[in-house]
DNA sequence: TATTGTTATACTCTATAACTATA
DNA sequence: TATAGTTATAGAGTATAACAATA
């Protein structure tokens, strides 16, 4: 197929194969977590806390690029499968910790696995060259547009 | 290959950033086309119908990676919104057909010029060769995958 | 019995907005 | 008043499974 020049050709639309493929991926991904309980928006917080020890939940809301609601509720479900705590912060009473339990902790490696199993899954016929690229290509659309620091609320 | 060895970082998985980006990606989508009244999903059912005037429910299914179940919905949805006609198939009583209605196939050309602008806004930076690059890779890992032809049911 | 499609049910994810408590 | 966080509500999207009609 000739790359299209043609505007309306939803075939060259960069945003519907990177939905389309994104979408597929994280299926798939998500299938493989279940059997631990978690979903892949709960994996990606656990994630952040790892990297982080403890995070309010606003700071959590910007990295993630998730509302403070949302992320209130993913924290709820979190706690109640005991794989995370919330904490009173002392120094200011309307603010609060999360941080993962060692059950948390020790359940990450687990996802970790997982994940790098689905990438090999998507990705590993790709060349080296061409993941490197793509991964390069990713990071600089997050870099240019500024996306891990946008008002979400 | 260097770049699975680092087994556990979360920032080297591809399907993280694929993931991250799909999803500015299409909430910055989801904003433009609701003005218009339409999903992200609605829209894509819509355009598949441009190119093939008429589809089964089951052909959709297949196309967009979805149940046959959540194209019913989707469908309910459009034809409540005058864009879209369910016809039975006078050859075999269980067969339905949708296609778009003049309203619908009208409005096509302006989602397509939002999907445009879209692109524009994310990708614009990019060079040519990456923007084709990335196309190309997309595509790459739907053929390889098989991921249009995925039995979803 | 198999197939096509719809419907019922449930859950995740998300947003908006109202609300509480503290600063 | 402003900020941090939670909760209430709503809607999209999805899956599984049950169901109806037809083949």
């Amino acid at each position: 197929m000739p790359s299209s020049s043609t505007a309306s050709d939803l075939t060259s639309h960069l945003g519907y194969w990177l939905r389309y493929v994104s979408n597929h991926v994280s299926q798939a991904f998500a299938r493989k977590v279940e059997v631990h309980g978690v979903t892949v928006a709960e994996w990606v917080l656990m994630r952040q806390l790892l990297d982080s020890e403890a995070l309010a939940p606003s700071r959590l809301a910007e990295r993630m690029g998730m509302t403070r609601g949302a992320i209130s509720r993913l924290a709820d479900r979190l706690i109640a499968k005991s794989l995370l705590v919330r904490v009173a912060d002392p120094q200011d009473g309307r603010a609060q910790t999360l941080s993962l339990t060692p059950a948390g902790r020790a359940l990450v490696p687990e996802l970790a696995a997982l994940a790098d199993a689905n990438d090999a899954e998507f990705f590993d016929h790709l060349t080296s060259k061409e993941r490197a690229a793509l991964l390069r290509t990713l990071r600089e659309i997050v870099d240019q547009r500024g996306l891990g620091s946008m008002p979400i609320d």
